[in-house]
RNA sequence: GGGCCAUUAGCUCAGCUGGUUAGAGCGCAUGCUUGAUAAGCAUGAGGUCCCAAGUUCGAACCUUGGAUGGCCCA
């Protein structure tokens, strides 16, 4: 060997190129496109670009601003952000207006707390709210900031918050609106109570401790008429029984004898250990399914779920005799008496009745609970409320009135003991709810609130009718939510509280009543909407007075302001009137996705405004995400210690990887997230990253004069632009049906083809031609293309990563998009015929490079390739030309047909190539034609010698 | 306790209206490459499709019951 021959030809080939690094650094680097972003204008650029198009709406439901975000809000901004991303490409107008729920009372605890004030009523309103608003922006702050990390776009420098006039106004428009279609009443309803401190509590106010209560039975007697009803039921049942089984029982209740040892009585057997609450009874409530059984006991008969008998008759249960049985169902509509008042006390059904304790029979005064309350609405009881303010009983509880209601236990216990209504009494300690401020037990009591009439104007019902308009991801969302509205209670909007929207109700100061007039509601907006609500707490009442107003119950014209502010649901279910239908934004929206908590919650909320008022769903589809657990599946929180800030995230595994990790879960189902589970995504993340990477680094020296047209590439060029469009179109059509994981598959599966097929056959070509070789130009622009489109179909998921090596592109290659959000998933319009017919050639070469690299000992370039071809498939491959060696990595290959092989069969014969290696392009040729290099072949010194004159 | 949802390789997931030996990526093992190199390529090992019963010529897929986990309620 010469010394020539010794020559490393590293040098004169052209390698791959770029200041697009291997390794991501995304927690360091992603914080400078957020900023390069915002100063680029590049999601307003991109905006104003699309405004003619036709709009299309993501309506947001706000996060609450309290606390920092955590990875299910991650899940749910991010994917958000992808649908606007996705519309954006796709050329709409896709405005997002991004809002927080700020009012409400968690924020006005931990303000509080941090005031170190316990009692709200010991500070003045104006200066509570004001440091209210002071956190709730402290949050919406640092909320925003993590949001905005996330890489996600939208309108945030002018954010939709219900704290502004404007949204305060449009709260208090539609009550107005809903006033005028008297949609609003105002009523009782039971509601936590400190009779110490003499306030409403709110749930989050509640402590359990534990606290003694007399636990008593207390006997409900049957009246003659009742009593001939329940004996006709058990017949019934008896009879159903007998027919059933064919056997006899035992004791038969027609029998005159059986009935007539009741010579003792007869009665319901309930349970309680609030026994002031008795006053206030109205109804027992069973459970439909239990059984509940008749027992003698020395002459007295006892109804009560035969399930609880042994542990409520205690001793004397060996004494009991069970004559019949029957279902809590057939009982519903009968009634025993109140063993102290006179009246009778329904026999009712409900869900909650339990068979763990009591006598299944439960003791129901809807005045004092929650449970009781929602019985009481469904079957009209009426609800009584015998209890004062102080915690003394009223008038209305006729010999305990006056009476403070834990003293009167006693005496009650005793009068029932003495009126021989007392089953058996005994000491309970349990687990009971106090006052977080004062810690003394409280009671539900029912106070006066103002109501939503679900079943007014046939809300409700046209609340389903409306939903059944609306598409839903997952499907059986629509059922869900229609449950949700079926089971919807009557919607208490009003609480006692500070940091909120007033209800501008007026109290008439002749008669006590409350109003909720339309033009008093009208006149509230039009003042909030200048200055804010919290004038509601300082202006004169005649601010809000329209000219003769008076009061509509007794005409007298002097008022006092109510006090009540609206519930946030409320709150949250009129952003749609807020932001959509003005400043060019349509009303409905096109999409909401959220946890699906919120069937119950916001979904709900927003429809049921909606409405009310226009008689219309406010969004045309409605997406759910699943839940966010952890690794195994457990739920995370921060008391637990499993729980993972957004913030914290991101700063650990960038924005970008997370965003993968979104994509690379069923969204729609509950998912896990973890280190492990990052780990895994972020190698997908990596592989994606280092194919872009090669594709940028083989783009260096190409310029905009030198890019090959679409019609002129070569043709395996022409064939990998194929299934670029191919995979577009695909993923494009995956965006559109909301299946952002079938878009990740999608990714993942085009760039391993990509890389194993194509990346490996280019890289001769492109590595030891020359420069300006048309082969290698076709190549790179064909790269050029893929990268480009591949790059926008990603940058909905990979945001960061698409923009930073789009940023890589040469300037003179993007032309006008400056942005990777400047370009548009739409190329021309794609022969689908044409396209599928390149698709399966493309899925031959695989084939086919499949057993070339699989199948021989020899290695790429060693490999001389036969191929024996049927006459179609001959006619296909030939048209490759050398691009089909190319593709099979050989250094030669030899195609013939053969008329004995089916029309698309194939056979291969890989040999060892004939000639040597060519010390600089690797492939075997017959070396030595240059004398000059003879270590290499002929075209390689051909590129050689063009070098050096150059 | 009720309603709804989920359960396919170690992990994340495909598997269209029931139809040959259930697929992919990541991980793992082995080999190649060292001109994408803290990269690339190839090959391979991993699965009683949560369990049980049923419908069917045939079930991961349909029906019923159960288990486990989750969400919303109670």
């Amino acid at each position: 060997m010469s010394e020539t021959a010794e020559r490393d030809y590293r040098d004169t080939l052209r390698l791959p190129k770029t200041a697009f690094p291997m390794k991501a650094e995304l927690p360091k680097r992603e914080p400078a496109r957020v900023a390069w972003w915002r100063d680029e204008r590049t999601y307003e650029r991109r905006l104003e670009r699309n405004r003619a198009n036709a709009p299309w709406i993501l309506h947001d439901g706000p996060p609450y601003a309290n606390g920092e975000l955590h990875m299910g809000h991650f899940l749910n901004m991010v994917l958000k952000d992808m649908f606007v991303k996705i519309a954006l490409l796709d050329g709409k107008w896709a405005e997002f207006v991004p809002g927080w729920d700020m009012h409400g009372l968690p924020i006005e605890l931990e303000t509080l707390k941090h005031l170190g004030i316990k009692d709200f009523h010991a500070i003045d309103p104006l200066e509570l709210r004001e440091k209210c608003k002071e956190r709730a922006l402290y949050w919406l702050d640092r909320q925003r900031d993590t949001r905005v990390r996330m890489g996600t776009f939208g309108r945030y420098e002018r954010p939709y918050r219900t704290i502004d006039p404007s949204f305060e106004a449009t709260i208090v428009e539609t009550l107005a609106d809903l006033a005028e279609k008297q949609q609003i009443y105002k009523g009782l309803r039971s509601t936590l109570w400190c009779v110490h401190d003499e306030t409403a509590l709110a749930e989050a106010e509640i402590e359990y401790e534990q606290k003694v209560s007399p636990s008593i039975y207390v006997r409900f007697p049957f009246s003659d008429a009742q009593r001939e009803k329940l004996y006709a039921v058990l017949r019934q049942a008896q009879h159903d029984t007998e027919r059933a089984t064919q056997s006899s029982p035992s004791v038969t209740l027609s029998d005159p004898s059986v009935t007539l040892s009741l010579s003792k009585g007869l009665s319901f057997l309930i349970w309680t250990t609030t026994p002031w609450t008795l006053p206030a009874n109205v109804a027992i409530a069973l459970r439909a399914d239990a059984t509940y059984g008749l027992y003698e006991i020395d002459g007295e008969g006892l109804v009560l779920a035969t399930a609880l008998a042994e542990s409520a008759l205690g001793d004397r249960f060996a004494d009991a005799k069970l004559l019949a049985t029957t279902t809590g169902e057939a009982l519903d509509g009968l009634a025993a008496r109140h063993p102290f008042l006179d009246r009778d006390s329904a026999i009712v059904l409900a869900d909650y009745v339990d068979l763990e304790t009591g006598t299944g029979a439960v003791h129901t005064a809807p005045g004092h609970g929650a449970d009781d309350f929602e019985t009481g609405m469904k079957y009209d009881l009426p609800i009584l409320n015998p209890v004062n303010a102080s915690g003394h009983f009223t008038d209305e509880a006729g010999p305990y009135a006056g009476q403070f209601i834990f003293k009167a236990n006693k005496q009650i216990v005793e009068d029932l003991r003495a009126s021989g209504m007392l089953w058996r009494a005994h000491e309970y300690e349990h687990s009971y709810p106090h006052c977080w401020r004062c810690h003394n037990p409280v009671i539900f009591r029912a106070t006066a609130q103002w109501f939503i009439a679900m079943d007014q104007n046939r809300l409700r019902a046209r609340a389903i009718e409306a939903a059944e308009s609306v598409a839903y991801d997952p499907e059986w969302g629509e059922t869900r939510l229609k449950q949700m509205l079926e089971n919807h209670p009557e919607w208490c909007i009003s609480r006692q509280r500070t940091w909120g929207t007033p209800i501008p109700a007026l109290v008439c100061a002749g008669c006590g009543e409350s109003v909720l007039d339309p033009q008093v509601a009208r006149k509230a907006a039009k003042r909030f909407a200048e200055v804010g609500a919290s004038v509601w707490w300082s202006d004169p009442v005649e601010t809000y007075l329209p000219d003769g107003f008076a009061c509509p119950t007794c005409g007298k014209q002097a008022f006092d302001k109510e006090k009540n502010i609206v519930d946030i649901w409320f709150e949250s279910g009129v952003t749609h009137f807020a932001v959509l239908g003005h400043d060019g934004l349509p009303w409905p929206s096109d999409l909401v996705l959220e946890g699906g908590d919120q069937y119950r919650g916001w979904f709900r909320s927003s429809i049921v405004t909606a409405v009310a008022v226009k008689n219309a769903a406010p969004y045309k589809r409605v997406v759910k995400n699943g839940w966010v657990n952890d690794e195994h599946g457990r739920p995370m929180s921060k008391s637990k210690g499993n729980g993972i800030d957004a913030k914290d995230a991101m700063e650990k595994w960038g924005a970008d990887v997370l965003r993968l990790w979104a994509a690379s879960v069923e969204f729609v189902d509950d998912v896990r997230f973890g280190p492990n589970v990052v780990e895994q995504v972020g190698r997908v993340y990596r592989n994606v990253r280092n194919r872009i990477r090669f594709m940028l680094s083989n783009l260096d020296d190409l310029g905009a004069a030198d890019v090959v047209a679409r019609e002129a590439l070569q043709p395996l060029d022409a064939l990998a632009c194929s299934v670029v469009d191919a995979f577009v179109a695909d993923v494009k059509a995956l965006y559109d049906r909301y299946d952002i994981h079938g878009a990740y598959l999608r990714i993942v599966e085009f760039e391993g083809t990509m890389s194993s097929l194509y990346f490996d056959a280019l890289k001769d070509p492109l590595y030891s031609r020359a420069e300006n070789d048309a082969r290698r130009r076709s190549a790179q622009s064909a790269l050029l293309y893929a990268l480009k489109r591949f790059l926008t179909a990603a940058a909905p998921v990979l945001s960061f990563t698409a923009e930073e090596a789009w940023q890589e592109i040469p300037t003179a290659l993007r032309g006008d998009e400056t942005s990777v959000f400047d370009s548009s998933f739409a190329a021309e319009s794609i022969d689908r015929k044409a396209l599928s017919a390149d698709l399966a050639l493309w899925e031959e070469l695989r084939s086919l490079r499949a057993q070339v690299a699989g199948g021989a000992n020899v290695r790429d370039f060693e490999a001389k390739v036969r191929i024996e071809a049927g006459a179609a498939l001959f006619k296909r491959l030939a048209h490759l030309g050398d691009n089909l060696r190319e593709a099979l990595v050989a250094s030669q290959c030899e195609l013939v047909e053969s008329s004995a092989l089916e029309a698309d069969a194939a056979v291969l014969d890989i040999v060892s190539a004939h000639g040597e290696k060519c010390r600089r392009c690797w492939k075997f040729r017959t070396l030595g034609s240059d004398a000059e290099h003879p270590s290499i072949c002929a075209e390689c010194a051909s590129v050689v010698r063009g070098q050096a004159s150059a």
